[in-house]
DNA sequence: TTTCCTGCAAACTCTTTGCATATGG
DNA sequence: CCATATGCAAAGAGTTTGCAGGAAA
């Protein structure tokens, strides 16, 4: 690992996105800004960049305009409400993970090499329903 | 339905969304201004939308800047070669199908209505292994 | 003391919008 | 006719980058 330097600004981020629910890097920044308003939007999405290299944080796409992430890096899936935009993790089972891995055979069997895959539902959220 | 004027422009889109394999604007656009370059790009976009809203195409992202475009708009998924960005489509198996419908009752369980989903692949594609 | 990191501002990419004009039904 | 569509140019959102100075190790 090559980026390894231990600097404020890396610990704010990392601290801002494992406290802050699905941010986008914007938030972060928002968040950030609160207390450290001299820290700047470059820094917050380079360090964001270095966190999702060293495999520290996780980033996900929803359809929206912007990233989001997420600091549990393990893998998991996301849905989105269209009302709120909120986030809610999924967690597969064992075995039903398995069953994607056929979808993974299939593409190999064309001799595409699957590296990553991820899911993304859309819908509406509990409180988004009243 | 609302928009539905024929116009020569959208016929262009239509036309080159099934012809393009999985394009993105930018690529729709660029192959209707080969032969009508007093099209705008701002037609494009604006009918690419109105296709998707009609349901006569499919819009999908694979965590690209842009958004891309597909003509046949039933469910299926998409898989991405991270080397020339090619794309790939994939069916699912009914089996494979209901795997996911186990996460969509998971979430319908914590009150959150999923009204659709999608999935994407990343990887190397046969051709880019070389 | 060298390599990495930062802040700033500008640049870039993709997409949307306001407006005046044109056109399909 | 007149609602919808178009072309143009400008604006907008999100993100990246070049550069000169600053700070970890």
């Amino acid at each position: 690992m090559i980026k390894d330097r231990n600097t404020i600004q890396r610990d704010l981020v990392r601290h801002a996105v494992s406290v802050l629910p699905h941010p986008t890097a914007e938030e972060v920044y928002a968040s950030i800004y609160q207390k450290h308003p001299s820290v700047s939007k470059a820094t917050v999405y380079r360090n964001l960049g270095v966190l999702v290299d060293k495999g520290e944080i996780m980033r996900f796409t929803t359809g929206e305009a912007s990233v989001r992430y997420d600091h549990n890096p393990s893998r998991h899936y996301h849905a989105q409400c269209e009302g709120c935009g909120c986030v809610i993790d999924v967690f597969l089972a064992e075995e039903e993970e398995e069953t994607i891995q056929k979808a993974v055979a299939q593409l190999a069997q064309k001799g595409f090499t699957t590296v990553d895959y991820s899911m993304i539902f859309r819908g509406v959220c509990k409180a988004c329903k009243s």
